[in-house]
Parts: structure tokens; sequence; C-alpha cells
DNA sequence: CGTTAACTTGACGGCCCTCAAGAGAGGTGG
DNA sequence: CCACCTCTCTTGAGGGCCGTCAAGTTAACG
């Protein structure tokens, strides 16, 4: 009886904080949600162009987003940005410092946004006792490598109309995938962000977003994208020539 | 005493199969160096151009190379290839795998080398008696994803010169931190595989190999690389336009 | 209403890709 | 041992994609 209502507090808490990701295909006991609930005392809400960590700074936690939308960058040392990822609700950053145990990216809030902060040494330590937390731990980390390796290829061997398709359609599936619209979402970035994170200078971007209209696959209006033809937008990359 | 003598073979084993990396700085009791060694049990040569894996092949094993050279690619459905990766002594391969449960690249050897398969599932098994097993594991996934992010900024910022004095500077360091020279060493790929990895074509690679010669920066035969002036390569890649 | 940040669009130029030819190295069979 | 083939690398000529520079528009905000 006891263990139930825990257990549902646990279920809410989870779910705000994106715990799910770290905790998904679980059943827990009473006790081990009481550990976990330990973990996800500390949310914390960032504003808009605020910095959750910056590049050199002490390591101590990871940060699950539970809402809002983020951006990583490593900075070169003569001032150059590059933006290595965007980040929305249920991603998990931070996870590049545990190497070094320090920040080696920054990550800034796009739009007003709340996060959880799991202490990792707490999470270490529960993952312990919790084979299942530390399992899923290591899949994060591995679907994150994974995914890089995507990129690379993108930036590697796609040309700027490729990238921008395939840049829309990711983030397309993404909204997808947590309840919102796979056709019509808001850019919480500019397009030198954009251009940035996908090697390509703002007008380029600008320039295709355009092109892309007058073909009939997406209406732009500044930040709002509607997918008009998305199998059109996949056929573009196929053709990778 | 018998407890001295596993230890000295564990030790051996270890320095070998280049487990160093996952159990750096530790010392084991005896009871978990025989653990430890009931992973190192299977050892494997792979020849020139044998495949260690293949992209969705099942995942069972991450891979520590013990002497040799790989590289890691992932091939796009339209047949082309892009190099994720090089990989040489004590790298661990086969960790953007565990996210899916099925390799997400291919692993070729680029000459007849030996790696050390590890079982994942003893490996995690392990890891949870020996604390210390796992936080390098993670330090390990981390600094791979660390990595990474500076070959995006490569990538998606720098030109072609400056991306192979990135990447002669980067492999002459591995070497030398593996106590091989740091000046003077030879290319295990091919142009065509540099500039993939690059996102540069062959002919591009060759080019700007000669003009690094012209300049004296380098001497290049065949696949015999000199560094004749690494600060005046590392200066190339401050000079980020 | 003025200011600033973000975006759009055009003209031009440079970097790198494409296409092509040839040289050098390594392996195989006669 | 040499002829022959293949793979890899080098070097040149030309063209296209995208970066650079510039001007103008729109939106947000005090």
């Amino acid at each position: 009886m006891k263990g139930n209502i825990i257990l549902n507090q646990l279920k809410v808490v989870c779910s705000l904080c994106s715990l799910r990701e770290l905790c998904l295909p679980i059943g827990f006991g009473a006790e081990e949600l009481q550990q976990l609930d330990v973990l996800t005392g500390s949310k914390r809400l960032v504003k808009r162009g605020e910095y959750l960590y910056r590049s050199g700074a002490k390591f101590s936690s990871i940060y699950a987003i539970r809402g809002g939308f983020f951006k990583t960058s490593v900075i070169h040392e003569d001032g150059r940005e590059h933006v290595t990822g965007f980040h929305m609700m249920g991603d998990i950053m931070g996870l590049d410092a545990i190497a070094t145990g320090s920040h080696a990216c920054d990550a800034v809030a796009l739009e007003y946004s709340e996060i959880c902060e799991l202490p990792f040494d707490k999470l270490s330590e529960l993952s312990m006792a919790m084979p299942v937390l530390h399992q899923n731990l290591h899949r994060i980390m591995s679907r994150e490598i994974a995914f890089d390796h995507e990129i690379m290829l993108m930036l590697g061997k796609m040309k700027a109309e490729e990238r921008l398709a395939a840049f829309l359609l990711n983030l397309s599936q993404r909204f997808s995938a947590r309840g919102y619209s796979a056709v019509s979402f808001q850019l919480r970035m500019t397009r030198e962000e954009i251009g940035s994170y996908l090697g390509l200078k703002l007008e380029t971007v600008s320039r295709i977003f355009s092109r892309f209209q007058e073909e009939g696959l997406i209406e732009v209006q500044k930040k709002l994208i509607e997918l008009k033809d998305a199998p059109g937008l996949k056929r573009l990359i196929r053709g990778l020539s």
C-alpha cells in the first residue's frame, strides 16, 4: 500500500524528469524507488540564453531535460563556435564530461527550460544496486556515439540540400516521438546556429529554405516550419551524388 | 604467494590485451584477477582486409586492439562509405552497438592485427563486482563522445589544409603515446580512406600532401610520413579563417 | 518611433570536386 | 625473371557549389 503510493509519486517524477530514459523497462521495488527519489530532488529552471554549464567547468552532474530546448557547442580558441547538438525534452546532456571530469562544451538554453540535475556520483552509486540503471546509462551513451557517427557522415559526405533535408526530418521525427506534430513546428534556433550545426553559412541555410518552399517541399515563415512533402525530402537525401 | 603469481600473469595478459584501459588505476585482489582472466580468454587474429564485425551483426562483445590497425565505417544505402575512425593498439571498438544490440558500423583490419574479445555480458556482470571497471567503461565511452565532437568541428568548420594538418598531428600524438616515433610513421590507410574520414576527395588529400612537402612541413614517400615542422602544422590550424 | 537582431536575396569569387591521363608499386602466372 | 594487370597515387584543367560581401526587409522591443 505504502509502496504503491511511493511508486505512483515516483512515476510522476520520473516521467516529468525524463528519467524514463534511465529506468524504462523496469518494475521498481519500493526501496529502490526511494533511492531514485533522492536523485530527482534538484530541479532547475534555465532562462533563454542562460548557460546550464560552460566548457571547462568542473563536472559533477549529468542533466535530463524536463522541458525546453538547448544547444551544445564547442568554442575554438580563435573564438569561432561550432554547434554540436540540439537537445529537447527527454535528452540527456553532459555525458562527454565524464572522461576528463570537466565539461568539454557549453550548454545554452534556447528557450525557457526546466532540467533535472542528476549528481553523477550518486547515480554511479545507485547503479551498483540497480543493474538496469547502469545498463541504460550505457545504452544512452552508446546511442549518442552512434548518432554522432551519423552526423559525421552528414558533414563529410552530404551537400547543403541533403543536410538541411536530413536536419528537418530528424527534428520532425524527434518532435513526433514526444507527442508533438511531425509536420509543423517552431525552430528554436537561428539560421546561424543551424548553419553552424550543419557546417554551412546562414545565408546558405536561408537560401535553401527558400528553394525548398518554391519546390513545395516545405512552408517557411521565419521560425515556423511546415513539412508539406516529407517523402520528397527523403528522396533528396537518397540522391547522394 | 599464489595470489602474486596470478597477479603477475594477469598483468601480462592485461598489458597485452590493452585491458590497461579498462583497469588502469587499480590494485586487484587475487579473486578479482581470476575473474578478469576469464574475460581475456579469447584473443583473435585478423588478417588485412578482414572484417572484425559488420554493420547489422548481432552485438555481443566489445573489442580491445592488442596490436595492428583498424578502420570503422558506415555504409550509406546507395553504397557510399564514410570512414568514422581509425583505431590502433589500446583502442576499444564496438561501443556504438550497445544501444541497439547490433553493430552500426563495419570494422576492417588495415593490417595484420590482434584483438581481444570482451563479451559484454560478462563485462557488465564483472563491473558490478568491480566498480572501477565500470567507471572506466564510462570514461572510455565519454571520451569517444568528446572526441567525436572534435571531429564534427573539423568536418564542419575547417578547410582541407587544416583538416589534414589536424589529422597528421593527431596520428603523431597517438603513435607517440604508444611509444612509437612522433615524427615518422607509416600510414596504414589509403588516400581515399583519409579523404573519406576528413570529408575530402582522394585527389585533394594527395594535392595537399604535396603542397605540405613543398612548404617543408612534411616529407612524404607514398605511405611513409615524416613531420618536419609540427609547430608549422599547428599554426595552420590556428588560422581558422 | 527608433534601434537592433534576424532573415532574405543578389553578385561575385574561391575552394574543392570532377574528369582525365599517366606514373609507380606490388602481385601473379608463364 | 619478365610481362602484365591492378591498385594506388600524382598532377593538370575546368566547372560548380557554397562562402563572402553587401544591401534591403521584417519583426521584436523599449
